[in-house]
RNA sequence: GGGCCGGUAGCUCAGUGGUAGAGCAUCGCACUUUUAAUGCGGUGGUCGUGGGUUCGAUCCCCACCCGGCUCACCA
């Protein structure tokens, strides 16, 4: 390919080319009287012979996002990333210098303008330059104006690209920061202190999942990143602090997909003298505020589907739940004993197809059949309640049933964004469920609970009744947003390193 | 990891067993209120990588790389 011709080289030809002028290519500062928002905030309702009273002189700053050349009269639309202004240069308003400059400038460059005010025939609020100031270069092309950056691989590499040319991904992530401010606030004004529990753990606990491994070299020991903070939190609420949360990452090694990024975002709280009841009345508040907040509404489309966050949320327990749906799937009742005798699961299980783990007792067996048979049912907000004590290590159990604890799914969207229960605070029955999980650990479950003392031990010195909760704040902004996959709301999802 | 689909110009996409096209971008000319500006003319591609079949492969076959969807597992 001929240098001429490579749009890099151009635009590495038009830098050279100021420099030759004398201008100052990566200049440090700007003075602006504002940003292009401010701007289009101050003018953007203001009729045009208003402007032409006031006449306001304005220096401001941005993108290059198109250019229309007419010779002697041009225009540029500058983008700050959130609003566009359209600039007027005339070669008969700006010195001659800056009209040099003007005609070697890129789609994509940083420039600064000043002038005034005005609005152009077609309306156009715009700034009548008196001035250019060239700011940055933009070496590369920009993908295309009017279909923006579609490959989906571009997108999520780089995202600078996604997020100069499409305002869509711009605004996912202004909705992401909102939930997240929007949550903030609700915790704090009821008393929740917000805190930060380490990233690194000598033992990955608080869910069932495979950890990343890392190591120390100058204590030379083993550290897992955290697949959840609970059994820290917990500890604080040993340590008298009776409402807390923390907003941070997990971390867990296991799939790729549309619901699942190696690492992501959870909203974990703990609430002394709370149980899930308790939870369920929180939760249903906090999301219809995050999402009035956030968009504007607490009803959001996903998926070809409106869904609404208003209270109350369905609930059904998980139990009933697999029932019915595997005696409308048999065309035959299923009786709730069948869910209860390990046997009868099985039996259940192998008639509608529906496998599980080797080893599962009948709470496991159940659990499975409500995931295949239920879970992508579940659109509108429902809180499936009352788990299996067997998938549930940290759960307290229900006072009149052993076998079942007081824990809550919230499902939206067929997928799962929360997860709570009445904490199991008793250390014995604790570490009979840790060594429970060890069993499972035996028999090759990489993701069983490990053993944690020193947990037991912060136990053992008294926590509170509480109730504790986890958000998936990434799988609540795809819903808020409309995103099918969680790529489209994290900035830079993990991808394979590219071939060179 | 399995299955299905995709990778062609900077971007968005067509297309074919006889080595390739459009729109936009880009370059040149014209144009002092346009906004997908317009008109005329031009440049631009080892068709993801490596093999194989063939007289000849971007196209057919195989392997690999990257991505998407989906199943399995999880939040």
């Amino acid at each position: 390919m001929s240098e001429d011709h490579d749009l890099h080289q151009q635009r590495l030809a038009n830098l050279a080319e100021l420099e030759r002028l004398g201008v100052e290519t990566y200049p440090r500062t700007f003075a602006r009287t504002g940003t292009i928002s401010a701007l289009v905030a101050a003018h953007g309702e203001r009729p045009a012979a208003d402007l032409e009273v006031l006449r306001p002189e304005a220096a401001t700053a941005g993108r290059i996002l198109a250019v229309r050349t007419f010779g002697k009269a041009n225009f540029l639309v500058l983008s700050d990333g959130v609003s566009r202004i359209q600039a007027y240069i005339r070669q008969d308003s700006v010195p001659e210098r800056d009209f040099a400059v003007f005609k070697l400038l890129d789609f994509g460059d940083f420039v600064g303008v000043h002038g005034r005010v005005f609005r152009t025939k077609t309306n156009e609020l715009t700034i009548w330059a008196s001035g250019i100031t060239f700011l940055a270069k933009c070496l590369h092309p920009l993908p295309e104006k009017w279909h923006g950056l579609q490959d989906v691989e571009t997108r999520y590499r780089q995202r600078y690209l996604d997020l100069i040319v499409n305002p869509d991904s711009r605004r996912v992530f202004e909705v992401r920061a909102k939930v997240v401010a929007g949550i903030r606030r609700f915790l704090d004004a009821r008393g929740f202190l917000e805190v930060e529990t380490p990233m690194m753990q000598p033992l990955a606990g608080g869910a069932l999942a495979r950890p990343f491994v890392t190591h120390h070299n100058t204590l030379d020991m083993t550290l897992f990143l955290r697949i959840a903070p609970e059994l820290y939190l917990k500890r604080l609420t040993v340590g008298g602090v009776e409402r807390v949360f923390e907003i941070n990452r997990n971390f867990r090694n296991e799939g790729i997909s549309t619901q699942h990024n190696p690492e992501f975002t959870m909203l974990e709280f703990y609430q002394a003298y709370a149980d899930y009841r308790d939870l369920m009345a929180l939760t249903e508040e906090m999301l219809s505020t995050v999402a009035r907040e956030a968009i504007g509404s607490d009803a959001c489309a996903f998926g070809g589907e409106t869904i609404s966050f208003a209270a109350p949320f369905r609930r059904v327990s998980l139990r009933e739940a697999a029932r019915e749906a595997a005696s409308r799937r048999l065309g035959a009742e299923v009786a709730p004993e069948d869910l209860r005798d390990r046997e009868k699961a099985a039996a259940l299980a192998a008639r509608l197809e529906v496998t599980y783990p080797d080893g599962a007792g009948a709470g496991r067996i159940a659990t499975a059949v409500f995931e295949a048979l239920c879970e992508a049912s579940l659109v509108q907000p429902t809180f499936v309640f009352d788990f299996p004590t067997e998938v549930s290590p940290l759960s307290k159990q229900r006072p009149d049933d052993p076998d079942t604890v007081e824990r809550f799914e919230l499902y939206i969207g067929r997928f799962e964004v929360a997860n709570a229960f009445s904490e199991l605070n008793d250390p014995a029955e604790q570490r009979r469920r840790f060594e429970a999980q060890l069993a499972d650990r035996q028999r090759g479950d990489a993701e069983a609970h490990a053993m944690d003392e020193d947990y037991i031990r912060a136990l053992e010195y008294g926590m509170p009744p509480a109730g504790g909760e986890g958000i998936g704040i990434d799988r609540l902004v795809m819903l808020l947003t409309g995103s099918p996959s969680i790529r489209d709301v994290i900035l830079f999802p993990l991808m394979r390193p590219q071939a060179e």
